[in-house]
Parts: structure tokens; C-alpha cells; sequence
DNA sequence: AGTTTTTGCTTATCATGTTAAGTAATTATA
DNA sequence: TATAATTACTTAACATGATAAGCAAAAACT
């Protein structure tokens, strides 16, 4: 008697409304709107732009820690260093040590794009952090943070 | 003196390690492995999944009703329901009042993946929302119903 | 009625997602 | 030390994501 909302637990499956994987890519898409939109300009993808910032953030490392880093597969993220050396935004070269894994480091004009672009970024996801709330924002990457092991 | 965790606040963008859009993929991934194993033997993507489940669910349906359902664009629809209605699990009658637009209906052969996997994907929709718990699971998704407006 | 605008889609194009297979370099094992 | 795993990728193939353009039918407007 204490229900306050519906449960679909003896219907059955969640109802697409209510479906938590179509919630999680409707939400993201949500939040990555604005900063695609922004990253328009620039030329590059969300991707690219993860990975770049990635680089930037954690200086040179190699594809594997990339991928787990910017959540991209390793074949995704084959061809997009491929695109972004294309473009004379990262630079790759062999490990002395263990000829199979490659240093990836970002060039001065794939810094650029992130200092271009980062101020504008912040604002975005603090206008983000705040029309949601602080406090509902830290919360949802809590349960999120759970919820990936 | 109350804080219990990092805020990011100060320093600027959130590392990727507590970055939203990262985050929301990593889940999405988390969720979406196990039904993909499942569908594989049925020889379904997980897109084309939820289109019969919305078509199952709640009827005919046109394009438009169907893209907002299932969270799929129209493009990657169009292309979904091309390739369905090739296998033979949805048919299309164009509506006679409005022939822009186009009633979808899933077929016996549709609806039999369906019911094929429909058990299955219930026990996996259960055994996540326990593993996760039932409190978080409900919370998490009224988070994300928030952030979608 | 004739024209413009809007709507409901489809097509095109490029980038990424996903799985499987391939390859060269390293490591472990017999 | 020769060989069998394992690792760190890359390539291939197909499906979807995303933006823009196209197109016919319907609605709005003059």
C-alpha cells in the first residue's frame, strides 16, 4: 500500500518507456547534443574529441589505454587515430621496448583544438550540472559507476 | 568538513573517469552484452530487437511512432525495417487517408523471435535489477527520465 | 485553384559500433 | 631453443549513428 509508483514486475519485461537501456542512450544523447553542436566548428567528432582529450589530459599513451580511457573499442579507435594522424592532430611511434604497442601523443595543433574548445566545453557542462543539479548529477554517476562492474 | 568525495569543481572539466557521456556508454555497454549474446543465436541485432518489441508491444505502428519508441533515429530505421520486412518479420501497408505514411506490422515469424526470447531476456532484465538492486535500479531510472527533459 | 510550407519519410555519405579474423611481436612452455 | 600460447594491435564486413539532402503527399495560405 506504501507503492507510490508502478513496478512491471509481474507484467513482465519493462515497457520501452521504461526500458533502461533506451533510457541511457536517450540520455546521452541528450548530453552530447550541445557539445557536438559546439564541436561542429571545429570539424572533429565526439569521439575524436574524447580521445584528444584523453591525450591531452594523460599525455602519450598507447591504443589499449586509450580505449579503455575514452570508452572505444580498439578497432573504433584504429581508425580514428588513423583520421586524427591523417590530420596532423596526434603523432604515433613504436615502443622501444615492446615493438607491438605505439605511443600516441598529441601535436601542438591537436592542443589546439582543446584549448579552442575546452573553455566553451566547461560551460556546457556546468550549465548541464546545473539545470540537472549538483547534487542529482553526482548521484547519477555514482549509480552509473555501480552499475559498470 | 562533510565532503566524501572529489568534486572536480575547481580544476575544470571532469576527468574521463567522471565524465557523464563516458559513463553513459560504459553502462549502455554493461546492459546491452548479455541480450546481445542471447539475440545472437536469432541472428537480431539489438536495435532490430527493439523494434519488434514495440511493434509486439503495442501494435501497428508508423515510422515516426516506432523511431520515438524504440529511441531510434529515422534514418537507422528506415534502413532496420528494410532489412526486417526482407527476413519477413514486419510488413508495411501504406495508410489510406495518408499515404506519406506507413502502418508497420510485426508477422507470425516476428512475433515467434519474440516469444523465442522473450523468457530469456526477463530472466536477464530481472537478474540485473538484482545484482544492481531493485531501489537503485528504480532510482537510476527516474534520474535519467529526468535528464531527458 | 494555385502556390507555398510542412510533414513523413527515404537516400546518401561519412563516422562509429560490433564481431570475427588476421598479423606481427612477445611470452610461456616443453 | 623450437613451438605453442598470448598480447597488442589492425583489417574486414556488416549494422547503426548522425547530418544533410531529396521527394512525394498533405496542409496551409493567398
Amino acid at each position: 500500500m506504501s507503492k507510490t509508483k508502478p513496478q512491471n514486475l509481474i507484467i513482465g519485461l519493462p515497457s520501452t518507456r521504461r526500458s533502461l537501456p533506451i533510457a541511457l542512450i536517450r540520455s546521452r544523447e541528450k548530453v552530447m547534443g550541445p557539445i557536438r553542436d559546439m564541436l561542429k566548428a571545429s570539424g572533429i567528432t565526439e569521439q575524436q574529441w574524447r580521445v584528444l582529450r584523453v591525450l591531452s589530459e594523460s599525455g602519450p599513451q598507447d591504443m589499449t589505454q586509450i580505449s579503455e580511457k575514452a570508452g572505444l573499442l580498439l578497432p573504433s579507435l584504429s581508425r580514428i587515430i588513423r583520421k586524427l594522424r591523417g590530420d596532423g592532430f596526434v603523432v604515433s611511434s613504436t615502443n622501444s621496448t615492446d615493438r607491438r604497442r605505439q605511443a600516441v601523443v598529441i601535436t601542438p595543433d591537436g592542443q589546439k583544438i582543446i584549448d579552442d574548445n575546452l573553455p566553451q566545453a566547461k560551460k556546457i557542462a556546468e550549465e548541464l550540472r546545473h539545470q540537472f543539479g549538483s547534487q542529482r548529477y553526482e548521484q547519477l554517476l555514482d549509480l552509473l559507476a555501480v552499475l559498470e562492474n
